[in-house]
DNA sequence: TAATATGGTAAGTAATTACTTACTTAGCAA
DNA sequence: TTGCTAAGTAAGTAATTACTTACCATATTA
């Protein structure tokens, strides 16, 4: 009957899937080994293979767990529904998609590196992440132009756009490394792409 | 003294430089190996390392090439100094890019794969491909701004609001296939992004 | 003719790879 | 105690890796 330590044991499966995370989202599937993972968690190497028979197969897991911590990003749509407030929409959306990957660095790498190496469940990945936000973002904007708000324009090219605008400036961000030359004001960069893209769509 | 040849003699540098640029867009570098170049190139493996001291260095070369390779995507800006045609700029601008990677598959992986992969030629292909472009058409949004055409705005953040659309775009279709499930005409998602971008910067 | 590049290859090498085997230890229940 | 299982490890293994060596053929040149 000991008083609960404070540091929570974390399982050593766990441990792994920690590390795994990390060197992928690094060096990719094929840039790490599975020396190394086992080194970094501080293992056996041989342990890897007790909880997952492949290589390949602690890869798919760690993609899985990734797909499963899934944040939730529909909340600021729902908003919709009350305030109908566009603009705070696409802006909350945006900021959303900000917050998530500088929470997480290791999200957009991992996402691009399975695209890339070709992995079969980027494919899930992609549709959790990215065409799952277009949809419903793409909803909208198909209501909205129904409600004479937007104009006549195909919702789901418009909503590709908005995504592509935020995604590519964080793309560039975190991958290219722009963000050492560079230093912009993240609301501000958001306020333009709003104002760019809501100016854009609505009614004449 | 021979008839020349129907079928130049292709050398074998090139070769090996043309088949390393497809199966490092592919695979990327850690998971291209060099048997596998020589293979598909139909030559000794040691001769790689005759025309190249290491399997890096052949790397290296191959972003080079693409590099030097450039295909010039200013000219639509230059137009613009005679017609000061907005519209067809833009569009220009957007079909170009569409085109450039249209006529070469592998130019996008390789980007994204040398940023992930972290090559220290990452960031001048990237300076040369995107960040150049970026500039030019900064620069336009900028000199348009003064001229009371457009808005207001941070002509930079603007101008990646705009490559956003189109990059992420190609990527989306290029890197994670939507091709096969979704297919638009390219005209008409051209014509989209620059009618929301157009007008959602030109003078109120 | 002899010398010398040029372009090519077969057969290595040492290191590293993903993955196994055989073994120990610790905890827990019967 | 005994027996069983889960957790861990050292030391392998066969295959593959980037890269080398030493040798061959052809053509040009002195």
């Amino acid at each position: 009957m000991s008083i609960q330590k404070e540091k929570v044991k974390i399982s050593t499966r766990d441990k792994l899937l920690e590390t795994a995370i990390k060197l992928f989202s690094e060096k990719g599937f094929n840039g790490t080994t599975t020396k190394e993972i086992a080194e970094e968690a501080g293992v056996n190497e041989a342990l890897i293979f007790r909880y997952f028979s492949t290589k390949r197969d602690l890869y798919g897991a760690i993609i899985e767990k990734k797909i499963e911590e899934e944040p939730g990003i529909e909340v600021p749509i729902e908003m919709f529904k009350k305030t109908r407030n566009d603009w705070l929409i696409f802006r909350s959306i945006a900021l959303r998609m900000f917050d998530c990957v500088e929470k997480d660095p290791t999200f957009m790498r991992l996402l691009y590196f399975s695209a890339l190496e070709g992995h079969e469940l980027s494919d899930m990945f992609f549709d959790t992440y990215v065409e799952y936000i277009n949809m419903l973002l793409s909803d909208y904007i198909e209501q909205r132009i129904s409600e004479k708000a937007f104009k006549e324009i195909n919702p789901f090219i418009a909503s590709r756009a908005f995504m592509g605008m935020v995604i590519n400036y964080i793309i560039v961000q975190e991958l290219f490394g722009e963000k050492k030359r560079r230093k912009l004001e993240k609301e501000e960069v958001v306020e333009t792409f709003v104002k760019i893209f809501f100016d854009g769509i609505k009614g004449a």
